[in-house]
DNA sequence: CTGAAAGCGCTTACAG
DNA sequence: CTGAAAGCGCTTACAG
């Protein structure tokens, strides 16, 4: 392989005798300049084996600015997400590209995330990363960006009533049915599986329920029921408690939401942890010591590291570079067992600083 | 967070009054100037919180060639790789970098690879990548490109005894864990596991055996064997067919290598599909079959697309970028069952075209 | 050891 | 609708 020079505009200019800023309104597909002299420089840059430079392009266009907004909770999962959105920042920041990220307190901040959205609207920012949590209630904001034709990416659950560029996210009923086919292996015979779920009304909870439900359904154990934690660490205790306490056949716990912590905590002190397997979600420090002491036998990782770089590499394509997208983007759920657990949590906490 | 324009070295040089050359010197660390200057023009950087502007070099600098060559067999690993590199390298285009990649006729090719590297060490390269196979033999080769200051990059497996740059290779020994500590929980109580490896000879099968050996000390199951396949799928058949009539204990086999759907065809021909467990390596389109009808109950992914991706980007940080990189880069491997092997499939085959 | 100039490949006002 | 010029932030010969 010689090395050749690239073709650039300059060679299509010199080709055909026509000025640079002529055969760059005719690349960017951009205004003032007749449908015959575009279709003539567009077939001789093909012809020619042209392919723009990004950098030059870069270095050459107006700074853009991505407006991001998320809810203040669930820290294993969101801080991981917004590291994942700063890392790729950092890596396109000599792309002349940069970030305005807020935040809104809790799960059910509507208005606040409202507010965010329009203010992002007044403030020249070139797209919008947001998180929605429930099925719907953000139409107001949403749309008042969409309408100014300001795109905006939604992560971790889609809305159906909203004109969103793409949505990201991880794909929930994958997770469920990997949970429930890992758990057929762990389970005694004739035992059955608690889901624990945050809340009903999470789409993200709802398919992973019905991703474990389906997968359940082709092996000889059944689900002893689905329970909601309200993402409180005492009610996933309490629940536990029950369950076990209640003297059923249980044999093994799908934790799809946080809180595994007091899920293994309330089934060590009721010395049931040879007898119940759990299976839990995501990654963070302090569940080494329940991987390490066997109380968890897996874990389901959702990535939202990935999540958050696809989100910022997606919307840099798509303003920067022109490109479409796919209308959903779904990261894949990876099962973890302990003897890779902590090259995991190595990775995750390496690119925490 | 308000638009704030990045300093460049102009700022510095209007700040200091001193020519762009000069300050261009001080920060890539090039000679041609007073220790004096370098130090207050470092500092003065330092304190106005500069950042070189990738872009802006790439764009400037003459292009940088990477020499590659691996040996052409194994394509569901090798490929896999060299996508990984072809990918990186399309992403890194615009950043002034090309490449020349080379293949040697199978994994016994010392001659030719040490002739292929000699070739690179005359034609002008910035950096080598290669994959040894055994643990020497290729030193002729490696050190004439060493002792020119040309930086080696060593993929799969390492050499003790050559000063390369890094050496980026699967987590073997996490591979070998991985598989023992889920074949534990398909293992019906008093059955074996055979472990089927390539060849005793190459570094990262001995270490896979030596990490499943490792886990398999923390459960109550035994290894009946370590069985060489020396890459022959009738080899392969034969042992499995061996091992099964010989009517022994064997309730699993781990096949850390490839030629997993021969051992799979043996099992299935003998009708003892449900009986024996098996959690093979790699994942490619063959094995959808034996995912899905139950024959293999997990797969060790190890990520060689992610090694090749690894390899280039490394190689162009170490060289454009003046960063020292880690003196081992491990890639870990994944545990991939029927529910989600699609998922990592389609990943695969999308990136391949 | 230091500086002034040209150039990398593109975009962006601005003039015609 | 089209063109000539300046500029993005750096590097690279070359002159002094």
């Amino acid at each position: 392989m010689i090395y050749l020079r690239r073709v650039t505009i300059k060679d299509i200019s010199r080709e055909l005798n026509v000025s640079l800023n002529t055969i760059n309104k005719a690349i960017t597909g951009k205004p003032g300049i007749s449908e015959e002299t575009r279709k003539l420089v567009l077939e001789t840059a093909d012809k020619m084996g042209y392919k723009v430079n990004k950098l030059a392009q870069s270095l050459a266009r107006n700074p853009i600015t991505i407006g991001i907004v998320f809810p203040n909770v669930w820290p294993e999962y969101y801080s991981s997400m917004e590291n994942g959105i700063t890392k790729s920042l950092n890596a396109l920041s000599d792309y002349n590209i940069n970030a305005e990220i807020r935040k809104v307190p809790n799960l059910f901040s509507k208005k606040e995330l409202i507010k965010v959205l329009n203010s992002f609207a007044n403030e020249n920012i070139d797209a919008v990363v947001t998180c929605p949590i429930f099925e719907g209630g953000y139409e107001e904001g949403l749309n008042k960006l969409i309408n100014r034709k300001i795109p905006v990416v939604l992560m971790g659950s889609d809305l159906l009533n909203v004109q969103r560029l793409t949505c990201i996210r991880a794909n929930a009923f994958l997770a469920g049915e990997l949970a429930a086919e890992y758990m057929r292996w762990l389970l005694v015979p004739q035992r059955s599986v608690a889901v624990f779920i945050g809340n009903k009304d999470l789409t993200d909870h709802k398919e992973k329920v019905e991703g474990f439900r389906r997968e359940v359904n082709r092996f000889p154990y059944k689900i002893n029921g689905v329970y909601e934690t309200q993402d409180d660490p005492e009610v996933a205790y309490h629940i536990t408690k029950k369950l076990i306490e209640e003297g059923s056949d249980l044999g093994g716990i799908y934790v799809a939401t946080g809180n595994s912590v007091s899920v293994c905590k309330c089934v060590q002190d009721l010395g049931k942890k040879t007898e119940i397997k759990i299976v839990a979600t995501d990654i963070f420090p302090e569940l080494k010591q329940y991987i390490d002491d066997n109380t968890i036998q897996g874990l389901i990782f959702q990535n939202p590291q990935m999540q958050g770089r696809l989100a910022v590499e997606t919307i840099y394509r798509y303003i920067a570079e022109n490109k479409s997208c796919e209308r959903e983007i779904f990261v894949n759920p990876q099962l973890v067992l302990r003897s890779n657990f902590q090259s995991y949590l190595d990775r995750i906490l390496a690119s925490e600083n």
